[in-house]
DNA sequence: TCTATTTGTTGTCTAGGGCAACATAATGCA
DNA sequence: TGCATTATGTTGCCCTAGACAACAAATAGA
């Protein structure tokens, strides 16, 4: 029904003019055919209320820029005369970067939201902030050359396992890479060519729960992540990521719900990521690595009382943590990922009502709590929709980059 | 339910028009007004980044309106030529109700934002709705009948001490008063002819705080409030007000951060709520009532051990609850208000040790921690901001009434 | 008094969305 | 098969609202 993360136009506090005016609709049009992948113009007409005429020339111009593409054959889908079809042009990409702990991963990934090339390095552990950019850089570089000669490129997203400040561009406390303050985009930036834009990977992740998963159609999103590193989080308020002043925000995972003096890997005390482990699990079920499918299924073979009993635990601290956010955000929906989505799994009655039980009257009822859709290339669908946002944003003002020139 | 303070445009989802434009930017200029008061044309345009032409038309038709006044005889401030100020035309009026356990208050208030008129009556304990619906219209009759015959009126807006729906307005669980789900919104309607726009206490003096007090010209806020039927709060994210689906957010007061048992008021246990009771202080001091000026100074002059023990606790919890909120938020400013702000005042040091403590490195280096600034107004001002919202957003179409037309 | 500076005012220009009329392409029924 | 119906695309014109430029007005300072 309703579509999501719709560019708010600028939400700012500035006089608006008729460029301003043409440059929203401009951006409505494009992030509508880009959330749904292809849309009628009819469609279009109907979802942005403008006369039919103006979509048609809003269209005209995104086609002209290479933005989208018509098809020439319209099917009928009914009485009347058919519709032509508007989708994204996916050759106009965007490279998203995923840094882990001991890897990179660099895919070009288009408009419409498919993975067009992909490589991955092994940076070893503890890589220094050079390197990595070097490996990304070169990834970006053969990737690149071997792009469709009629690309536009609009930047390089990078999910970060850490905290960013978005503003500038700057890393603070990789914790997991052992890096302190790191100028990272300037870096990618100056050896690429292309502008960067930072995202912490939690935040990455709801940005594409939202725009292709489970996120769909929902204004008020609570997002909590638990991988290997800890518990990570995303929120969307009214459409739009929670970004806070300097794009800290949405650390649920450091969220503290109890006095325990156990440390999370800040070094906080009783926080959520503190207490509910992904290692804890994979100990108690005596494996020594596992994906989330294997772990679930692990869960619910398991037979051991100590695992059921853990479990539980976790669960209930789970439960509690989704109850704050409930009584801080009343989102319509709390998605869950990575190995929450197996205790989800492992016991969905026992956490819902853990969650119920520390909401308040009127912001829980209507909450809903779910699994994550989108798997292993969640992260770098996101990551290529923070580089798409300033096209997004401004489809005629925003720069394209050809594959060819290089810086 | 609408928005307050600067008009972000509609941040919505449809494609604008001219119409649009020239509502965003009527918009604009009220609003900026109404939040400084006074300005002269020319700052306008500088703020706006509109032309001056523009602005003059802009301004002319609010005047027209009679929303804005313009001053005849501008005085100079430099060289060149003296500018108008415009101001914002006190005689449009809102009516702000502010329910409180055993008393009601009603104040006119204008949208300069002084208080023209104000009563209270006493309801006595746990009265019906429909009793506190009957003095709120009693009052509201006698002193509209008292207002210039020029004003214009523009809605009422209530501030409930409890959960209230914002969309329907319809209140939920106020524990306090002892009430389930009222319609109080079409209730106090019904009996006044008026617009009725409910809120949360919290939610309301955040409001307030941001327009006209300690969280003036900050875009990202966290409130909390400290009050003797609880702890409540109000965040500000990115100018706008954090309502959440239903209204329902911002319950600070309702975070579990602990695992003790004791229950707060809506008998969720281990909350700041339950945790962090003026009542507590209270009696540590041996003080049957005071109020926060006079609790503040009774704790500074206390020199017993169990005073200054519970102190430290409170203290302590609380700045796990901000550390939390500046995890989660990343605010610019957080605002103790109520009892809270003696909390602060008894040991600030203390205090912001423990959220800096708590919080991530990144969100936590910018942090301000402050005490509120508006006093027993606050809720008022508040109160009639929300009923000016719908007037601010729309100042060309939204209906205003005079003072005679009853019903 | 004259100049520089800033602001207000007026008339004109123009971009861009609305609208109506018409063209087009499908369905459905006689 | 032909014609009515319906939904969509296209075209030309209109209108509004903001920009802009030129000029007037009001101040300070020399």
């Amino acid at each position: 029904m309703n579509e999501i993360a719709l560019p708010t136009l600028r939400a700012n506090r500035v006089g608006s003019s008729r460029e301003d005016l043409r440059i929203h609709n401009l951006s409505l049009v494009l992030s509508l055919v880009h959330k749904n992948v292809s849309l009628s113009r009819s469609d279009l007409a109907a979802q942005t209320r403008l006369n039919r005429s103006t979509v048609s020339d809003l269209v005209a111009e995104l086609s002209e820029r290479g933005l989208l593409l018509e098809t020439e054959r319209p099917q009928a889908t009914g009485v009347g005369r058919p519709s032509h079809m508007v989708s994204v042009n996916n050759r106009v990409v965007a490279f998203a970067v995923e840094i882990t702990t001991y890897a990179v991963r660099v895919a070009a990934v288009g408009l419409a939201g498919k993975v067009i090339d992909r490589r991955r390095a092994v940076t070893g552990l503890l890589p220094s902030p050079s390197r990595v950019v070097e490996i990304i850089a070169e990834l970006v570089a053969s990737i690149r050359s071997g792009l469709d000669k009629n690309s536009l490129i609009a930047g390089i997203g990078v999910s970060i396992p850490g905290q960013v400040n978005e503003q500038t561009g700057t890393l603070r406390m990789v914790t997991m890479l052992g890096w302190g303050e790191v100028e990272l985009a300037s870096m990618i930036s100056a050896k690429t060519g292309l502008p960067v834009s930072l995202g912490n990977d939690g935040t990455i992740s709801c940005v594409a729960e939202r725009d292709f998963g489970a996120g769909r159609g929902f204004n008020d999103i609570v997002y909590i992540f638990g991988g290997a590193g800890g518990i990570g989080g995303g929120v969307i308020v009214g459409g739009q990521m929670l970004r806070g002043t300097a794009g800290f925000a949405g650390e649920l995972g450091h969220m503290r719900i109890s006095d325990s003096k156990i440390e999370d890997s800040a070094g906080l005390p009783g926080t959520l990521e503190a207490l509910v482990k992904r290692e804890d699990l994979l100990d108690a079920l005596h494996l020594d690595d596992a994906d989330d499918d294997e772990l679930t299924r692990a869960i619910l073979k398991s037979k051991s009382l100590r695992v059921r009993k853990l479990i539980e635990r976790q669960i209930d601290l789970l439960g509690i943590a989704i109850a704050n956010c409930v009584n801080i955000f009343n989102p319509e929906v709390v998605l869950l990922a990575g190995f929450l989505s197996s205790l989800f799994d492992a016991d969905d009655y026992r956490l819902l009502a853990k969650a119920r039980a520390g909401g308040l009257a009127g912001a829980r009822e209507r909450v809903v709590v779910r699994k994550a859709e989108l798997g292993a290339n969640l992260v770098l669908v996101g990551a290529a929709e923070i580089a798409f946002a300033g096209l997004l944003a401004d489809p005629a003002g925003f720069k394209l980059r050809s594959p060819k020139s290089i810086k």
